[in-house]
DNA sequence: CGTTACTTCGGTATCGTTACCGGAAACAAT
DNA sequence: ATTGTTTCCGGTAACGATACCGAAGTAACG
């Protein structure tokens, strides 16, 4: 089933102008050794045919292609989306053009097979670079500009741009800790995120520094979903002495434990307080402002643009891996903790 | 400066498997006429080395590369971003992959320019076919495949998918009719947008139909975004006599709505009611949950596959302007209207 | 006037891949 | 033994663009 290819090429370009492609091809890449008029007589019949150049032609031919790739995982994750509305407000200034690959959720190729396809894909194609969000491949061949924002391993093979994940989490927990909370439960993430582990620790690194006990019910592993939110603080509430605070890994996370602890007849903060990670937009007005670490994820995708410029003009880079700093915003879902009756067994 | 160009080629694979490049060419598009061997043997190479081929190359010759472009002018509206979330979730389930052109803001070039031009990039060099987010430009050659969401221009150049936006605008204000309100303030979005027009048309209509007048001043034109929305729901409130129910053109501009009502000392929907429309996602649980219009937006790019895959296959198409319908979504902004003590220019 | 230098342009090779044609076996049929 | 008929595979020509080389033409110089 041929297609109709109609497309007006460089050599359609050539014969209505009377010059050879070479000519044109200069025009269209702004070399200076071209006469005014015939440059301005060629500018003329490019715009006439409405003629633009195929990418797949000048990537093929000449390396250079002004477009930098963006690999993501999953447009629906907050985090993913949020970076790449980074990467898209840096790529504005810029003279470079953005192109999204995604490859949406779980299809019938797993997607570190996919993901690697995509990287090939873009690269040594089309791409001057690529950026790739919270890539689970071990190893890129590091022959192209790459660099990873959020990478599931802590190797530094490749640039990368990562949250201090375990200090955020300290913040959260001193913060807590701070309001009189002893009794603070957990909801992770997937644990085969490496940011996922970071904020564990963290939570379990501030406990010990507090000289507090380490109890594993406390600890709900859900999956960076509001459902699995939802789910892991009814679990929290269902316990026979449950917390009297929640660090939720992640927003959306914390969302869904608000959405248990009102649908079990609490409030919050009134009766559990509630802390975040991530900051994202929602966040700032959503039950009154959700109390939460801010990773600046629109800022790492910045700072991953300004990685691979530099990476692509073969600059020196500074730090091979960029440690974005957490910051703790107060919002209007922690209060602090005023001692009850202790509990007995049996009430009468 | 030359860059490093070490990617494995076709070349390379033949080389080591001791067979021409036709053959391998063949193994990696599934013909049969290759011998069992010969194609296990070509496969485990070709994995050995970690070859990909070369999209660029690939779509140069074949103009068949089992991947579809979405041309998006800002991500950070929800309407573009859903729609992008209904294209992946209908991606996911054919052999297509999908890349996504997006354009940022405003650079130097206009959005109109830029738009044709991603078009054509796309276009010829790498895409089978194209969906378009709310287009500007007036034309497009139809030589290739397109489907356009929600354009701008109401013409039936090519195919698009289009909400019901006056007859979603209209059950809005039935509801808020039936709710007994009478005195109703609408705050639209931009006047370039077709899908802004054809809200406030609704709202004129409705009016009419209901024997009502027609108050400029109850008429706020923002540009779909929370800020505007804000504004212009201050400026209602500022009226002599301010409206008892606000209808949002779409559902950011009704969270500053919102937002702008809270801040007056006002509640919603105690004092006034709010009615958006799009039913983002965070529509259902924001501000205990706003009343909207639901577009399905998701379904729209989901169609907008459906309709491009038709195209590319060259199957007859059956609606050439696909039109969404739309549902109101009940949700907890809005209220019975109780009238009060009317009001007294001087009161003692 | 001859030589040199600079500007401006055309021709050709090439990027990595697939479409197409045709050829060499292998096998079957007469 | 000759003649089809498969089956499998290699060679070659494109696709649309740019890089490079060199050839005209013009200007400048001694």
């Amino acid at each position: 089933m041929p297609r109709k290819k109609s497309t007006v090429t460089i050599q359609d370009v050539a014969a209505a102008a009377g010059v050879s492609v070479s000519t044109v091809s200069r025009v269209l890449n702004n070399k200076d050794d071209v006469a005014e008029d015939t440059y301005e007589n060629i500018q003329r019949v490019i715009n006439e045919l409405g003629y633009t150049s195929s990418l797949a032609a000048k990537s093929m031919r000449s390396r250079q292609t002004n477009v930098i790739g963006l690999v993501v995982t999953d447009l629906n994750q907050s985090f993913c989306l949020n970076v790449v509305k980074g990467v898209n407000q840096a790529i504005e200034q810029l003279d470079y053009d953005l192109l999204v690959y995604t490859g949406g959720g779980s299809g019938n190729r797993t997607w570190a097979v996919r993901e690697r396809q995509y990287v090939s894909l873009l690269n040594g194609s089309i791409t001057d670079g690529i950026i790739v969000v919270t890539p689970t491949a071990e190893t890129f061949s590091t022959h192209y500009p790459l660099v990873a924002v959020d990478p599931h391993l802590d190797s530094t093979d490749f640039p990368a741009v990562i949250a201090t994940n375990r200090i955020g989490a300290l913040s959260a927990m001193e913060h807590l800790l701070g309001l009189g909370h002893r009794r603070i439960g957990f909801i992770g993430g997937r644990p085969d995120l490496q940011s996922a582990i970071r904020r564990l620790e963290g939570y379990k690194d501030s406990l010990r520094q507090a000289n507090l006990p380490l109890d594993p019910d406390l600890i709900q592993i859900g999956d960076f979903t509001q459902e699995t939110g939802y789910r892991c603080a009814q679990n929290l509430l269902a316990l026979p002495e449950p917390p009297t605070a929640i660090f939720a890994a992640n927003d959306k996370s914390a969302f869904g434990a608000i959405e248990a602890i009102i649908d079990a007849g609490l409030s919050v903060p009134g009766d559990i307080s509630i802390v975040g990670f991530d900051n994202i937009e929602e966040s700032s007005y959503i039950y009154g402002g959700l109390t939460t670490v801010d990773q600046f994820i629109v800022d790492m995708g910045r700072v991953a643009v300004d990685m691979l410029i530099t990476l692509i003009q073969n600059k020196p880079i500074e730090n091979y891996v960029y440690r974005m700093p957490t910051r703790l915003r107060v919002r209007n879902t922690c209060q602090a903790f005023v001692p009850k009756i202790p509990y007995t067994p049996d009430r009468l």
